[in-house]
DNA sequence: CATGAATGAGCGTTCATTCAT
DNA sequence: AATGAATGAACGCTCATTCAT
């Protein structure tokens, strides 16, 4: 979780420079919020981990709101990433591939995301726009998904909406400590190993294979 | 969720009036903390939600810090609780009946609840103290049961703390919108739906039951 | 111009209290605002001139701009309350006295109007509300009387609108340094002097009377 | 009221250009300061008002105190030059001509002198030095020539001071709402009118005239 | 010469806490 | 026991000014 300047592409040499300057605010911002929350981090601490003046930042964004809300931007814009690899679920692998990539996309923006779930938790709009809007397609698509199946009578009938949420909770469970930050981020490895039981966790549950 | 005045019991007269104010000061801090976070929550709030002075909290907590970590050490105390509960889980119905208790628990405090997973997210030692610790025993629980039906064959060898979390995510993922105060509470039968629903996929994921 | 308790009347003790700790808190703004202009003035210069803490100010006032208004509404009142004294403007005695009690009562908030005077000239709102519209009745009485007296063959046929104003502006001239402070307010007999010197000069400017 | 560039003359074509933009800097702050005062102008509303950068500024004057104290001074200059013009007061039409004069060169400032109003208003060292000081040859050349009627017995033995005051503020209320802005300036008809009904006034009051 | 970027000092305001009553 | 009043510390934010380019 290294604090690398940050790439950015397009624009003016100066227009880059300011590019890479409120990105890098808003990762310092992210990893004080995600550690402390949003009301506990002050403008100070920010400008502090950055080792500029407190007033530089207003340079950049025009209020500690603002910083705020560009980072849930930047996550609601990630998760929107991922719908175009939503589309092959249908056999086994495909699966792994998209939870796999999933896991990846999620854990790379961990910080951003753990500040989008804190925020989430307390504010409803925040929850609405940010978080619920964003995911929704995921969630449908899951939905699609456990009702072709349940038509097909490999699945159970079960209330998808319900299915869905279970199926995405036990996945963000896999991933909950390193997204928590109390564990390293896992390695690709580990990561694949994970995504091969969460789907076999969602087909079979812990059930033994029956061959 | 009414705020009706809260039963104590124990000592004088005295003692339980203390003990019922103070009650009500926990209580009427954790919807305020619950909606809109601890830090945004001033003792202004709390003191107009009660209809009593500011500075009257003072007379029952030292400060507003203790008064979260009162809320946080009776959330803590009914994970306790259901630890007594835990020891049947070899059928299934037994296996319903926990999980449909559990449920019922946790929803009870709901409120509670939410305040101690905002502040877990946030405040490692709130993680540590008040829900790591607590939660333990269950996961563990959990684990035994998982190892000891990978041992019989029944179930596929996985790691089992995973498998315990994940199941633990995807019980919490059932009720996470009452949880979050987006959706009103489930009654008896739904709550008794979702634990049998949790308990299948648990076993067997959505695959259709082979019988 | 002296610091004294100011006298207020009516409600409970404690209303009283709040009263006479919100005109100290007016007065010693005003004095400040007069000396150095709104804007300059900070809260703590308020504060420590009453020798109170700063934040004590926000239980008396919700804001720093609310002092101000406070101050430029009382001082409207005072004007208005001037209006019940316009009637009898026809013979020279009792313009005489109506031109005194005017000098007595802007000359007694001299520090208010100072401030209000400072004020609307920058700010438009000001101007209009709490300055011109209060301030109408005033010179419209005194168009009556000049449009009167030119009907009357006594004046010469002028705009009574320039007359009104140029006479209220001679009136104002003649206390203007006491208003701005670099004068002592005068002694009732200065007072009347110069109530006699402006009515002489409404009616006769400076030529020699002619007896 | 047009932003041209203002004429200068004299020096090298440099030093031309250095005072053309500093003439440029004063009337723009000069309008700001007159619409919203000194301290609520910042110097980022000047530098935008003139599209330039804000630092650029900094090049013509050494802070935004010198930027007033330029506007301020050239005001006192303008008063200054009035002074060749108060010889001849002797006969009504030069006084109604001087009258005339006065009310275009104050009219024509107008803007800087509602800011050296505004300033005097509340800064002793200001009132003093740039206004009192400025217009204290005008009103001692006002008493003289009413202390000289005084003793030919055309005016009545009054106060020369009190006089010479009230003439000069009637004269500032004859134009003061185009000082104050909320009304056009006056066209040259409108002006020579003011100027005869103020010498009129300083002669007769509003008494009828008396041939 | 012009300027974008940076910043220290200071602003108005909030709030948990204390204290006299 | 309850409270209204008072407050120090700290907050987010602004702005005149500096400086490297």
């Amino acid at each position: 979780m290294l604090n690398q300047p940050v790439q950015v592409e397009g624009g003016t040499r100066r227009e880059r420079r300011i590019q890479r300057q409120r990105a890098a605010i808003m990762q310092a911002a992210a990893q004080l919020f995600a550690r402390q929350g949003y009301l506990a981090t002050t403008t100070k601490d920010i400008a502090r981990s950055l080792d500029i003046g407190e007033s530089t930042l207003y340079g950049y964004f025009s209020s500690k709101q603002e910083i705020l809300k560009a980072i849930l931007d930047q996550q609601a814009g990630m998760v929107d990433s991922l719908l175009v690899h939503l589309k092959d679920l249908d056999d086994r692998p495909s699966m792994v591939n998209m939870v796999d990539l999933l896991m990846e996309k999620v854990l790379a923006t961990a910080v951003y995301n753990r500040v989008a779930i804190a925020e989430a938790w307390i504010d409803d709009e925040v929850l609405q726009v940010f978080v619920l809007a964003r995911w929704q397609p995921v969630l449908e698509r899951l939905q699609e998904v456990i009702s072709g199946r349940i038509a097909a009578g490999i699945f159970r009938p079960i209330d998808p909406r319900l299915g869905a949420r279970m199926i995405l909770t036990a996945f963000i469970g896999a991933i909950l400590p390193a997204l928590r930050g109390i564990e390293p981020l896992p390695s690709p490895e580990q990561r694949r190993n994970l995504a091969e039981t969460v789907v076999e966790f969602f087909g079979n549950g812990l059930a033994a294979r029956k061959e």
